[in-house]
DNA sequence: ACAAAACTTGAGGGCACCCTCGACTTAACC
DNA sequence: GGTTAAGTCGAGGGTGCCCTCAAGTTTTGT
């Protein structure tokens, strides 16, 4: 899959490692909808060969995101082999969104749902099907209230997305009086 | 209070009434960023005009919204006459995330915090007064958990402005999940 | 060393929104 | 009805972002 189609030109090479440096600092900084501008700047790059690289902000996030995304999948597997699953769903929630903290772009993506990029969907589809095995066995174990679905964390993810964006510091308080709410009985 | 400085010639009279309905209309349907230019075009009336009746948006914010943040007081003094303090507490937080379901303005001001004029200032704070007293009570009367304080009240009120943005759909079903985990022990 | 191909550059056109201001219109008062 | 203060109008200037493309530069292969 690394398909290195035409090898580029050292010099395009060395540009297109910069903007890609650039836009992960900024996308993480700042979110998904920093200008363009500002990334061939950073970059050190004019505009126009920004847009040679990656014509879309679309095909930026794509190059960029697949790799963030993994992070999903680490904790994902993670929580899925710890043997008490009320316990693996929660550190699998607070994992998730202390990664949602700490990246605005992450953010971003988990809580529009706007990132059309295959790989990204793809990697979404992933982190879904993660978390519904952990809600089913929690669920199964006796923890979680037997109502809980899918539908009920993709809310939570879009409504700690905007906890997160204008008060960081309480997103933890927040989860954990959610959580309390999520228990069985 | 009603200061009617200089009496408006007819016309402006007329004028300046249906900007402020366009202007209710339009911040209801579409929140408090909808550009100007459309509110303009709603009233029938030129660009300019609306400009002259209010030089900027948070004048035509704080003409429209006081009446509109009247029914906060509304819904804290109803729950505030009623006997058990934890229901009154729950249905003071249905009833506020009903209104701000209803009014994409109203979420928008209760979400950001930028309403900086004088008049939704205030109402802001006689609601958070009602909200504390609610709170107070509820605690005292052993239904919510005692540390729950307005700084948890005002992160919820974000988060559901965003739940209500994107699935207007949940908000109550998530509110439900979260109130589960107010309740004490 | 040269030519061709690949790449870079930034001025500039487009768009959506902001807001202003001078020329026109109209209501109000005599 | 005429005067004039009050009000209306909308073209247009400013900003910030989008994206393109013709002209210039650099790498690569010979």
């Amino acid at each position: 899959m690394v398909t290195a189609s035409k090898p580029l030109r050292a010099d395009a090479a060395r540009n297109r490692e910069k903007l890609l440096a650039a836009a992960t600092q900024l996308f993480a900084e700042r979110g998904l909808d920093v200008p363009m501008e500002h990334i061939a700047r950073r970059a050190e790059v004019s505009i126009g060969t920004l847009y040679k690289h990656f014509p879309t902000r679309e095909d930026l996030v794509s190059a960029i995101f697949p790799e963030r995304l993994a992070a999903l999948d680490v904790i994902g597997e993670k929580a899925l082999v710890d043997q008490d699953p009320w316990h693996a769903f929660v550190v699998y929630l607070e994992d998730l969104y202390a990664l949602q903290a700490e990246d605005r772009g992450l953010n971003d993506i988990l809580a529009r749902d706007l990132p059309n990029a295959p790989e990204v969907v793809s990697a979404c589809h992933r982190g879904a099907g993660h978390a519904e095995t952990l809600i089913m066995h929690a669920i199964a174990g006796g923890g979680l209230r037997p109502d809980f679905s899918i539908t009920d964390m993709a809310t939570l993810t879009r409504a700690m997305a905007q906890v997160i964006r204008d008060s960081p510091g309480e997103w933890r308080r927040f989860l954990s009086i959610y959580v309390d709410g999520l228990r069985a009985q």
